[in-house]
DNA sequence: TCTGGGGTCCTAGGACCC
DNA sequence: TCTGGGGTCCTAGGACCC
C-alpha cells in the first residue's frame, strides 16, 4: 500500500438500466430490469427502484418479474453502453493515461502525476485528502455531465484493494476517501467476503475454520491459509487481511481469449442441429477475432448439458488461426467425444494462446481436420428455428418510424410491435402500435459487436 | 420456469524433456 | 539397485468478477 491515497475506483451505477432511463425519459424514476428475457433469462442489472423489490443482477428473469411485474423488461443494448462507457474512459484519460477498465461501468485510476485541468480543477494533491475530495466532486460531475446524467460511486485510497471497498460503501454516487494509516481499521469489522476474490466457496471454507470477518482473518497464520485455500488464494488474503496491496494500475492488458456462448430456450438433441449451431457460433467468433486484429491456437468447446453439468474440451492448433472454417471444424471434432442424448441447453466456441498477428498458415490442409461435412452445406430450411435469424422487435430496442421519428420498442407479439416514441432529450413520449410487417417502421438495432 | 454471457486466474495431472 | 527433480506445455475443471 502507498504513502498517499493515489488509487481511485470509479463504479458506474446501475449502469445498463441508468443508460435506459437517460434514454427512455418515460422510465426515468421507475422500475427498469435489463437482461434476457427468455425463459432461461437472468438480470444483467436492476435499477434502484427495482431493488427496492429485492431484483438483483443474476436472479432469473421470471423470479424478477414475479417480485416486480409492472417494472420495464428490457433487452440489453450493448451498443449504448458500449458508447457511454467509451466517453468516461475517454474523461479519465484526458486526466491521467493510468486508467485500468475492469468492465464496461468500472475503471482504476492511478492518480499520481494526473492532470485535473479536465475537470476544472487547478491542482491535485493526493497526499491532502481535502484536495482529493474536491477532485473527486468535480470528477463526478465532469461524469454527469459527458454522459448526459450517469452518476458514479468513487472510492480513493491507498491500494486497489481499499478503493475497490471503498467505492461500494456509500452507492449510488458515492464519494468515499480512506485516509492513510486508517485501512486496517476500516477492513477489520467487515465481513470476509467484502474482499474481491472471497465469493460463496471461500466464504464457506473459511467459515468453517471459524472465520466470518477481517479480524477473524487476522488470526489465521499464512501456512493455515494456504492448507485451506490453496497457494495463491490463501497467500493473498493473508496479505488482504493486512490492507497490504502494492499491485499496479495497468493501463494497457491485452484480452488472453475470446468466445461466445449461447443458452438456448430448449434443450437440443439434434447432432446435426448442434453442429450447425457450434458452425454459426466458430463465425461469430472469427468475425471477433478479425476486428481486433488477433488469431489463436486453441479452440475451445463449452457445453452445457440438461442438467447443468457444464464439459469443455479443447484443442491446440500448430498454429494461430483466424480461419471460421479451422475454427468451426475443431470445435465440431471436439462435440464427437460427448454424449448429448440428455439435451444440451448450452454451447459455446472460444479461442485462446492469442497473437496479434496472423501466421500464413504453411500447414493448412494438416491443421483442418479432414472434411467432416460442413453443417453449413445443409439447407437451412432443414433447420428448427434456433439457427433462424432472430425477432427483430425485442423490448427496448431502438426503432425509426416515417411518421413518428424515433422511439424503442414496448413489447411485441400477436403480429403487433407497439412503440413509445421519446429519446434523451424529449419528455416522456407517446404510445402507438403497428402490425410487425409495417413497411414504415424499421429497427435501428446494431448487431453485436 | 431454477440458474446469462463475457471474461480472468488458479490447480492438478500427464506428457515430455534435460 | 523399486520409485529423482525440475520446467514447460497441454487439458479439464472450478472459483470468481461484472
Amino acid at each position: 500500500m502507498r504513502s498517499a491515497a493515489s488509487i481511485l475506483h470509479i463504479d458506474l451505477d446501475a449502469f445498463y438500466a441508468a443508460v435506459e432511463q437517460r434514454d427512455k425519459p418515460s422510465l426515468r424514476g421507475k422500475p427498469v430490469v435489463v437482461g434476457g428475457i427468455g425463459g432461461r433469462g437472468v438480470v444483467a442489472t436492476a435499477s434502484y427502484e427495482a431493488r427496492v423489490f429485492g431484483v438483483h443482477s443474476a436472479m432469473p428473469s421470471h423470479e424478477a418479474r414475479r417480485r416486480c411485474p409492472y417494472a420495464a423488461f428490457l433487452t440489453p443494448r450493448f451498443a449504448a453502453y458500449q458508447e457511454t462507457s467509451a466517453q468516461v474512459m475517454a474523461l479519465l484519460r484526458s486526466i491521467t493515461p493510468l486508467v485500468e477498465p475492469l468492465s464496461l461501468d468500472e475503471a482504476f485510476v492511478d492518480l499520481s502525476g494526473a492532470d485535473p485541468g479536465p475537470v476544472g480543477l487547478d491542482a491535485l494533491d493526493p497526499s491532502d485528502p481535502d484536495s482529493l475530495r474536491a477532485f473527486a466532486a468535480a470528477l463526478k460531475a465532469a461524469v454527469v455531465e459527458v454522459t448526459g446524467g450517469l452518476t458514479g460511486s468513487v472510492g480513493i485510497a491507498s491500494s486497489k484493494l481499499l478503493a475497490k471497498i471503498a467505492s461500494d460503501l456509500d452507492k449510488p454516487d458515492g464519494l468515499v476517501v480512506v485516509d492513510p494509516g486508517t485501512e486496517t481499521d476500516l477492513l477489520r469489522p467487515m465481513s470476509v467476503g467484502v474482499i474481491p476474490g472471497v465469493g460463496p466457496a471461500t466464504s464457506e471454507r473459511l467459515r468453517r475454520i471459524g472465520v466470518h470477518t477481517v479480524d477473524e482473518l487476522l488470526g489465521v497464520t499464512e501456512d493455515e491459509l494456504v492448507r485451506v485455500l490453496g497457494q495463491a488464494h490463501g497467500r493473498a488474503l493473508h496479505q488482504m487481511a493486512r490492507a497490504r496491496d502494492d499491485r499496479a494500475v495497468e493501463p494497457e492488458r491485452e484480452a488472453k481469449s475470446v468466445s461466445i456462448e449461447d443458452t438456448y430456450d430448449v434443450d437440443h438433441v439434434d447432432r446435426r442441429l448442434l453442429e450447425a449451431l457450434i458452425e454459426k457460433q466458430a463465425v461469430k467468433v472469427t468475425e471477433r477475432l478479425r476486428r481486433a486484429r488477433l488469431s489463436g491456437r486453441t479452440v475451445t468447446l463449452k457445453v452445457r448439458m440438461h442438467d447443468f453439468s457444464t464439459l469443455t474440451r479443447s484443442s491446440t492448433l500448430r498454429s494461430p488461426t483466424d480461419e471460421a472454417r479451422v475454427i468451426g471444424s475443431t470445435a465440431r471434432s471436439l462435440l464427437a467425444d460427448l454424449d448429448t442424448s440428455g439435451g444440451v441447453r448450452l454451447l459455446g466456441v472460444g479461442v485462446s494462446g492469442l497473437a496479434d498477428w496472423v501466421q500464413e498458415d504453411l500447414f493448412a490442409d494438416e491443421a483442418a481436420p479432414e472434411d467432416a461435412p460442413d453443417a453449413t452445406g445443409e439447407p437451412e430450411a432443414e433447420l428448427p428455428e434456433a439457427v433462424a435469424p432472430g425477432p427483430t422487435y425485442s423490448p427496448g430496442v431502438d426503432v425509426e418510424h416515417e411518421q413518428h421519428g424515433r422511439g424503442w420498442v414496448w413489447g411485441s407479439g400477436r403480429g403487433v410491435v407497439t412503440v413509445r416514441f421519446e429519446s434523451a432529450g424529449t419528455g416522456p413520449g407517446r404510445v402507438r402500435s403497428f402490425p410487425l410487417d409495417d413497411p414504415e417502421l424499421r429497427s435501428l438495432h446494431r448487431p453485436r459487436r
